[in-house]
DNA sequence: ACTTTTACCGATCGATCGTTAGAAAATTCT
DNA sequence: AGAATTTTCTAACGATCGATCGGTAAAAGT
């Protein structure tokens, strides 16, 4: 068994890392793809080792279970698309333009049949995941967290439930993947983005359908 | 195997049916309630047995497949929620008010563990159950043409695409049964209707926020 | 009462599931 | 080079999967 894993933190040796590692993350790639097109109980552990090319075995020598490499999945996407939204966030300014990135991030994350597995894995906390959930469960709640920041900044009209803003707003863009097909119509990041807007429309006081905007802060609120 | 199945229109004998219609629709009872919660893969033909108190043979009497029992909780659940869809917008008038009542029809038949399955559904069209697509979509898709006239109906400004509308409403309330637990906090139906209250506070160009509402059609439209 | 149909069950099939032991190959260390 | 270690393989384990067979109660038809 590989006894690295730990102190990853050292500032030395950043450059080149063991072999163990590329494999490890390629494992974690693939089976990316697969439990996000057919699911947890969808794909084997036969499944995943002939599309990596090599044997059951070798998995179990990287990982000890079929639940611990979805956990390491579910825990590598929610901080892959936790960062891209900062990335995709940090130049802007208006509360709702940052919301629109953000929903652009998190469906570009999650609707492409290459990523996701994160949004599909919500459903899959019970069953043999279910011991699991207390590691899966704050690896969501870091990246909810952000997003229910970027509501509160939105200052919505104190009728409007922030929580359940939120969950709206995930719900339609966590179900992209199950229509939405790349290609044809609209890329995932425009639907995205039209989702935000589609609220905005309505919920900011200070939006302007037409080409101008004003700043914030002259609003009766 | 039981030849009946067809001409159940008969006018005549609507009274009571034979015992293995009733066993049926036991049978989908219990298969709807599993599926919903664990996913079609995720429920053994063994755990469907048990929980009915029968034999995995004594389902193969009454369906050729594992399947073919999702097939039919699917076409089943669907008829229902349409059919509870259009008793909900019946007395209504306003098409606001008609898609919230929808709405909140489409969660009471889809958030609570007892019921749901078709929504759960539409990622596992693949795999083994893909070879009923043909059957399955169809059966949505009828469902989806109802809330799409419902859209319509809504007059949105026209630089709102109806169709992501609806998917995007749709994609909120199919995603409600992933977080929302029955007992605490809002019912699923509040849930349904804040969400469509979300969109119209600005979508509407007739909606006005405190009571006293006026009649469509003195719109600029 | 007796035959026929309906509804169910015990036992088991081959296939596949996740997982493991131990040997062979590839790599790294000295 | 040779030894030690890391990585991958062959082969198989027991468990469970969906499905099937022949037989047997219960009900219906006559």
């Amino acid at each position: 068994m590989p006894q690295r894993a730990k102190n990853a933190l050292t500032p030395q040796s950043d450059a080149k890392e063991t072999k163990a590692e590329t494999s490890r993350a390629k494992i974690l790639d693939v089976a990316q793809k697969l439990f996000a097109r057919r699911g947890f109980e969808g794909v084997s552990i036969r499944d995943l080792a002939q599309a990596l090319g090599m044997t059951t075995a070798s998995l179990y020598y990287h990982f000890p279970s079929k639940e611990e490499i979805f956990v390491a999945v579910h825990g590598r996407s929610l901080e892959a698309v936790q960062r891209e939204v900062m990335d995709a966030i940090a130049g802007l300014k208006d509360p709702w333009d940052r919301l629109e990135a953000a929903a652009a991030a998190h469906s570009r994350n999650f609707a492409s049949p290459e990523r996701s597995g994160a949004s599909i894995a919500a459903e899959y906390y019970e069953g043999s995941l279910a011991p699991f959930r207390k590691i899966m469960v704050p690896q969501r709640d870091a990246y909810e967290r952000l997003i229910a920041v970027l509501v509160a900044d939105l200052q919505l009209p104190k009728n409007v439930d922030e929580r359940l803003f939120r969950l709206q707003l995930l719900g339609a863009l966590n179900w992209l993947p199950v229509w939405h097909r790349q290609g044809r119509g609209h890329s995932a990041e425009e639907v995205a983005r039209q989702f935000v807007r589609n609220f905005r429309m309505g919920l900011d006081p200070d939006y302007k359908p037409a080409g101008d905007r004003k700043k914030k802060g002259a609003g009766k609120r």
